[in-house]
DNA sequence: CTGAAAGCGCTTACAG
DNA sequence: CTGAAAGCGCTTACAG
């Protein structure tokens, strides 16, 4: 490996002519730098990071740390989205990005790690659910730069960038209300798989039917599956046949993710219900957009990812530069997209 | 930060005994060593990862370098498949990931600028063409650890790991043949946009062609699209209409990849041509698996990703800690998925 | 079984 | 404008 002391040998100076040159310090003679530069080309020198990290105790590398499954389609794209937005910032400032994984159920594993080694200067954290509690005390006590994306932390001593979901489910109830919907169906979690992103949506449609229509949660119909295949499936087929069976098909669902959506199409379809003319339908995302398999765009909210990528980068490299810092948060707002799934009733 | 130094005062050792700890080297005594233990967990030492790197040359780090964009669907998918098998290796030999993502029309980038600082051990590269032919004639000269994945070089001094595309696309043009196929086309890449995997699919098709059914490339149809939605659009439509006009349909298409099926679907079904009654079809990579936008499975070939990342993954480390050894590649075979898209005539 | 010395590649004062 | 010294956190011989 070449280090400074092969190049200054060549160039005939001291090594720390060296590290003046390559880190533009000023301070060096016109001809030394040519020297320098000159010896640097012909050896092919690299500064070593380590070396570099080791004094200045800046490694020019983040983690994202997520327990996001790479190979599962939804998430890694939620992942990547996110991703990207991070990676254009760390790039511009001239970092690295660690892409590190886990799997969250494995109750041992230490999230901080690689922040701990001072392998990298601080975190991003990309979680489903919430990290858990005795994480986010250590992150607190010691400080740790870290900044967590799509989870609002009650916590106002570590930083946060996530997305209005309340709002977004009210505005787009509202949106459907506008259009003569009155009999809408909200299409949630199951209540044992506690997603608070998710459980903001519901309550900002429970919301939106109490002021623009008067109804009670209690009035309201909520059907309710959790993640998989399976579940949802059922859940839906159920609530359809039930509809079929009392003739009482609600104009309009709102489905809490666009993820389920596909299947929900399936099942509207094989019982002859069409999109939008029987019933219009709303999602949450953006996940579905320009989708080759539909002819017609779905009406959804879609997640400033890329954005949240960004901000949440830059406002870890301002508390990695300033130590002082206090936490900062970000709400984005989740801009509605109207789709071609809403009918004017 | 709480260093080995911090560790020796408060057990009242020196810092090399505490090194000894850390690194279970054994030479120590049982009593010493809870004593070391002990104030290891009081204090919360973490061994720093750049001061070892320094003087060990390792730094435990692999970088995955490639030029796939996060946000583009279908590549984004390729590369996490691929990402999650090296992520497995790495992880068990307790390796982190660089991911490393560039512009693969900016010419200035350098491929093996987190090698070059000795920020990581050994390159894996995901790309879309091949490397420049500057790149790989500076890894062969300088023997980097690095393994080029979907890439088949010529060179043999340079690992590789690929699948094996001629023999995918022999295979699944004689079981087309096998079942009564005699007018098949193949659906590949523009001239113009060199991918050589897609080549050797068609090459595999020819070959086939030739070998069953004794057709010259030359009595063999083709046709031809770019990447982009416009170019695959415009060239199946004006085939299909063709045909329609001729009433000359296939009986068979071999598309070059999944990628682009759901358009060729949304045509067929526009021109009222059903699949597999009318027009059988047969892809390549496995991306429309278990798709819940159809109600079929699309015959295919399922490129083993994950298995590729691992390979890839095993013969880097191999490579780092063993520089002596001599470059190696794998060709993978590609499984042919039969699903329910092939009609038997 | 334990510690003092030297060094990994670099930078940060300090001296000239 | 340039260089000798000290040190970042660690490990690798070597001595005892």
């Amino acid at each position: 490996m070449v280090t400074q002391k092969d190049v200054a040998k060549k160039a005939g100076v001291s090594f720390i002519t060296v590290s003046r040159v390559v880190n533009n310090e000023g301070n060096v003679k016109e001809e030394t730098r040519i020297k320098v530069e000159n010896a640097i080309k012909e050896l092919g020198y690299f500064p070593s990071f380590s070396g570099k990290a080791l004094n200045s105790g800046k490694c020019n590398t983040i983690a994202v740390s997520t327990p996001i499954n790479y190979d599962v389609n939804g998430r890694a794209e939620y992942l990547m989205r996110v991703l990207s937005g991070i990676d254009e910032v760390a790039k511009s400032l001239q970092c690295d990005v660690l892409l590190s994984n886990f799997d969250e159920d494995d109750t041992t594993y230490d999230y901080l790690r690689p922040f701990r080694q001072r392998k990298v200067d601080g975190i991003i954290y990309v979680g489903l659910k919430q990290m858990p509690q005795i994480m986010l005390d250590e992150l607190k006590t010691f400080r740790f730069p870290c900044v967590v994306i799509g989870d609002r932390l009650t916590e106002s001593s570590l930083s946060w960038v996530d997305t209005d979901n309340f709002s977004a489910g009210y505005n787009s109830t509202s949106q459907l209300i506008q259009k003569g919907h009155k009999d809408i169906v909200f299409f949630g979690l199951d209540k044992n798989v506690f997603n608070q992103n998710i459980t903001h949506r519901e309550q900002g449609f429970l919301k939106a039917m109490k002021d623009f229509l008067g109804k009670d949660e209690s009035q309201c119909k909520i059907i309710r599956a959790s993640y998989d295949f399976d579940s949802i499936s059922k859940s839906f087929e159920d609530f359809i046949l039930e509809c079929k069976k009392n003739n009482s098909l609600p104009t309009a669902i709102f489905s809490a993710t666009d993820e389920r959506i596909p299947l929900m199409l399936r099942i509207l379809y094989n019982n002859n219900i069409t999109v939008p003319d029987e019933i219009s339908i709303v999602g949450f995302d953006g996940f579905l957009m320009n989708n080759p398999f539909l002819n017609f765009q779905i009406a959804t909210n879609i997640q400033p990812l890329k954005e949240m990528g960004q901000t949440a980068a830059k406002i870890l490299f301002e508390r990695i530069n300033n130590p002082e810092l206090e936490p900062t948060s970000k709400i984005f707002t989740v801009p509605f997209f109207q789709g071609d799934s809403i009918k004017t009733l």
